[in-house]
DNA sequence: CATCCTGACATTGTTGACACTTTCAAGTTA
DNA sequence: TAACTTGAAAGTGTCAACAATGTCAGGATG
């Protein structure tokens, strides 16, 4: 996935940063269930390594805002619930509304030409009814115009702190979303606006389709769990 | 200050948290200069602790992006440039724009009318010129508008990751810094919005407050140092 | 029967020692 | 002299053992 490997630019030289990207990545697919705590020494001999460097890993973890911690009582990986995704919709909807405007300021041509590129491939994937891929070539279309910003704290609070939480629900309720087309046409008018270097508009775009997501997303979890908190 | 101790709501039990503290508030009044390199050996028996400590405090001043870490080469303090100091306004502008529409939707009645009162503590202080608390109540004033959010992700993003950052650059900067009564009428205007319950512009007039903020920022620095990145 | 102690168990926090990597200066060679 | 090699010193990464804290079942007490 594009997504993945454009936003980590380091390689994992230690064994921390090792075990860091592993259980990263077991949280983000579900192998490590929501809520779960985590044992200290079982997680160590399962990964045979010691706990220090176990705890280190965990501390990045707590970082990615993936596992909370407790002192003297441990460490637990996140729950998911409808307000905190809500909360996180919120962020995005200002974060990524301001990526877009720096975005339509800052982007190269050449960028900017690779997001079109991009589109066409997620209206090649709609026509093919590709449901699985259309998820990372979503990703995809956030991050590079999130790149394009060329804020590089911008871009790292929403890459590596944000973007986690979001692919950790998005695994999590992938079966329930399927608003690619809508999605579609609304990239298509954001890419536009960059194209025509029109910040303020791109802006507006941007907010509009991430509360638009926001708003499909509550009403597909109601529909699945109204009582849910 | 009211800041620090409403945003630290959990006391430092672990001893890797009480060094935390420390060195954060070290880094952030400028004890320890920015740029300069970490040296676990030295800094560990300086503060009477273990390198495995000092090692997980470390980490988590990585986590508030006061220090940066390579592998086996060591941590550092951050230094500042100008583009970073950019960067970061803008960020603020997108976020606590947002925090502000939130705050006008959310806050309770009593919380609006604390935020007056920081306004009037803040009249007060200019008109006897304390220079030097102005900036604690600018901080009180804008923590109190993320606070009413009521968005935890958002309080949580900004307050310990982002807020950190202002502080070190404002620590720093202080002397350059005075535009008290422009930025108290600015103030003004935002707490009648939010009282108003007018969360647009509650968001519009926040983001004009900052840009103007990182604007007259942006001319004291060209002034002190012209040429500096 | 409910509540409160109590003590053994499990888990986390902390430490000092060891292994590996980087750095840097002295010496060698072209 | 400049560039490369080498070896020691310093620093970081990793580990296993110890100390401190939290957990929970069993029994005593009202």
């Amino acid at each position: 996935m594009a997504f993945a490997t454009a936003c980590k630019l380091q390689e994992p030289v230690t064994i921390a940063d090792k075990l860091f990207l592993d259980l990263r990545r077991a949280i983000l697919e579900g192998e490590l269930p929501a809520g779960k705590k985590i044992s200290e020494p079982e997680l160590a001999t399962a990964y045979g390594v010691s706990r220090g460097s176990l705890r280190e890993a965990i501390g990045k973890l707590e970082n990615c805002n993936l596992v909370t911690r407790k002192p003297n009582i441990g460490a637990r990986i996140i729950g998911f619930s409808t307000s905190q995704l809500m909360e996180i919709y919120q962020i995005r909807e200002a974060m990524e509304g301001m990526a877009a405007r720096l975005a339509a300021e800052n982007m190269a041509e050449d960028e900017v030409a690779r997001l079109r590129r991009i589109l066409e491939r997620h209206k090649a994937e709609i026509d093919q009814h590709h449901n699985y891929s259309q998820q990372d070539v979503d990703l995809d279309f956030h991050f590079s115009i999130i790149q394009g910003s060329k804020n590089s704290r911008l871009i790292r609070m929403l890459c590596q702190d944000l973007y986690d939480l979001v692919r950790f629900y998005r695994f999590r309720l992938k079966a329930s979303f399927n608003r690619s087309e809508q999605a579609f046409q609304e990239h298509n008018l954001i890419v536009a606006a960059i194209e025509r270097r029109d910040g303020e508009m791109a802006e507006t775009l941007m907010r509009h389709h991430i509360r638009a997501s926001r708003d499909y997303a509550c009403k597909m979890l109601d529909k699945v769990s109204p009582s849910e908190v």
